[in-house]
DNA sequence: AGGTTGACCTGGACGC
DNA sequence: TGCGTCCAGGTCAACC
């Protein structure tokens, strides 16, 4: 499901809603891969604390924790393809493929839902906290961007979705931002231009502020805290469109693959 | 070390 | 209606 705007509309929906809150309780499902902390570690870290703040950092949603004085531990979760953190009253039907509830003291709940089980809850308790896989592309500026890929063989769209090298970057985005600035996806990363550098920095940039100022892409199941969908798919030039025509030129958009993924892309816009 | 591939899951869409 | 196949917003371990 979700890349960087899809993160961050939840992270912040889940925040306007329980920043502030008490865990009172946590129920956890104990199913396969879901856990990527031992079960009883994340049920003892967030029993008894307080939200103090949700957050987004690249793909993962980060709560901050506090118990008494002492803070600093948080719980990271992350929505893989169809995870979605909802926040209900407790008399909601408990959806299929629910594996963690956090009762909060006004009753309630905080649900981890996630039917493929691609997505990952763990706790951090390490001072300065969680930071993230790689550079934050929403604030990176020019020229830190170019010389993430100085010398890299692989394809560009490869490099935007290693989360080592910017993290938050998805399917939907990266071929969406390399359309808008006219790049061949699989050019090789280390052989952009300076001029196809500047494009794709604030085409990037671009990409995901509307699409966060959307709520995000709602491609087939992607919902917010409320259950809402995004309308960012609305904005798609490339992204599940192969077969159609271009929108800027009319010509047919390619199917391709790129670094193991649909790669949508066109011929004629993107040299 | 950098780069590529397949495995991990469920469910929805489509073709026969 | 039902069954088989393919595909999906993401990682990661295991391989070159």
């Amino acid at each position: 499901m979700p890349e960087l705007p899809e993160v961050e509309t939840v992270a912040n929906g889940v925040h306007a809603r329980v920043a502030g809150q008490r865990i009172v309780g946590v129920w956890t499902s104990g199913k396969s891969l879901t856990f990527k902390s031992p079960e009883a570690e994340i049920v003892e870290t967030l029993t008894g604390a307080r939200i103090e703040k949700v957050r987004r950092v690249g793909k993962t949603i980060v709560m901050d924790l506090s118990r008494g004085k002492t803070s600093g531990s948080q719980f990271l979760v992350h929505l893989g393809m169809t995870g979605r953190l909802l926040v209900s009253a407790p008399e909601v039907p408990m959806p299929l493929h629910t594996h963690a509830v956090l009762s909060l003291a006004d009753s309630r709940e905080v649900r981890f839902v996630d039917p493929r089980r691609f997505g990952k809850l763990s706790v951090v308790k390490e001072e300065g906290g969680y930071t993230g896989p790689g550079k934050e592309p929403t604030t990176i500026s020019a020229g830190e961007f170019a010389k993430l890929f100085k010398g890299r063989k692989l394809a560009i769209k490869a490099a935007l979705l290693n989360q080592s090298i910017l993290h938050g970057v998805g399917n939907i985005y990266a071929d969406e931002s390399l359309f808008r600035a006219g790049i061949r996806p699989r050019k090789q990363a280390g052989k952009l231009t300076k001029a196809e550098l500047a494009r794709l920095h604030p085409a990037l940039q671009e990409v995901l502020a509307k699409a966060i100022q959307l709520g995000g892409s709602s491609v087939s199941d992607y919902v917010d805290a409320d259950g809402v969908r995004g309308f960012f798919q609305l904005e798609h030039k490339v992204y599940g469109r192969a077969g159609e025509n271009c929108k800027d030129c009319t010509s047919p958009l390619k199917n391709i693959v790129v670094g193991g993924r649909t790669t949508v892309y066109c011929p004629k816009c993107q040299r």
